[in-house]
DNA sequence: ACGTTTCTGTACGCCACCGTCTACAACGGA
DNA sequence: TCCGTTGTAGACGGTGGCGTACAGAAACGT
């Protein structure tokens, strides 16, 4: 059958990422990937060396994807408090973003996830952390702030979970970026 | 043997517990418990329905634990700023915490987790919540913020997953109040 | 003393997943 | 045309967890 393969390494990488997304790198496994996608496990180990390798795939899917998001969003943006504004908008409506982020996190105890997430994490801080610098926070504070507003992205992510997220989403950020002293 | 067990059903709660505590839910597993505990799985089985129930017994211990600790540090104090600077004291040094409650948030789609992560999450809000309104704030700014706060309390373990929650403590705290408009 | 009840150990069948092996199907080049 | 390469299916053994079956040991009541 080959010449053109049934399955591309990047079919099985695009729904292990899928996987990924609303079941978290725990579920990114070949078989029920297999399943999914309606192949048999020797067409995945012949295009990938183990489970690990596929989950680094889905990962890397993961990093980019996010990465050229929040580079396209906010390259454009000079004001630094538009950019704020823009981020808690974006991180508050978009907010499977964050559930997902927040799942790599609490697995990063798994050295494939680490690594990856770990990248991710630094690098937002860093924007965040930049933005409230170019606002004319002290250093200190800049680096505080943008750890608490991202904390606080995670931490809704997880008081979704369970409901117990506020429903007034628009009075919540208002109050949020007040909190920061960011006009809303 | 009997009369005297050698293994009761608190034993096998408080070692679930302890399991919990640094693995998270999933790796409540009888196997596992049984060989720390020096138990066989009929032993088990003898005291316990099923797995099920042995993660529900260590998360009883949890909330029970959290819930008196909580309630024996704060009901003496009266000044709602002076509660505050507590919580948030106590939250960034007590670190484990932070860090289990947030596992079990993002392990709550388990059945089991949920409904019990759902009445610790709601009520250590309504807390905070009840702290903020008392400072003067109006309802729904102190909602916002004690939903901020905490969101920041578990997003802030997330961060530590991968060393990149701040490591100034005590500065970070005193950024973090004086962003809520309590005096440090 | 001896049977009954209470507890524990060992062994078993089951499922889900990992990774491997063998056979085989299809296409491209000689 | 037919052979080698490339990709796939399906079966297999290994591991680790769940829950059950059965047999036996220790205390107790009589």
């Amino acid at each position: 059958m080959p010449r053109t393969a049934r399955f591309s390494r990047d079919d099985w990488a695009e729904a292990a990422f899928l996987v990924l997304c609303d079941s978290g790198p725990a579920a990114v496994a070949v078989e029920p990937v297999a399943a999914r996608l309606g192949a048999s496990k020797s067409s995945f180990y012949w295009l990938f060396e183990n489970r690990q390798s596929l989950l680094e795939a889905a990962l890397e899917r993961w990093e980019q994807h996010q990465t050229a998001a929040v580079h396209a969003a906010l390259s454009a943006v000079t004001d630094p408090a538009e950019r704020l504004r823009m981020l808690v908008r974006h991180a508050h409506t978009a907010t499977q973003g964050a559930d997902l982020a927040l799942r790599l996190l609490t697995e990063s105890a798994d050295p494939v996830v680490r690594p990856v997430v770990e990248r991710v994490t630094r690098r937002r801080l860093a924007i965040i952390e930049a933005a409230f610098a170019e606002l004319g926070r002290p250093a200190d504070q800049a680096r505080h702030f943008a750890s608490m507003t991202y904390a606080a992205y995670l931490g809704l992510a997880a008081l979704r979970r369970v409901d117990a997220a506020p429903a007034d989403h628009e009075e919540y950020i208002a109050d949020l970026l007040a909190a920061f002293g960011v006009a809303p």
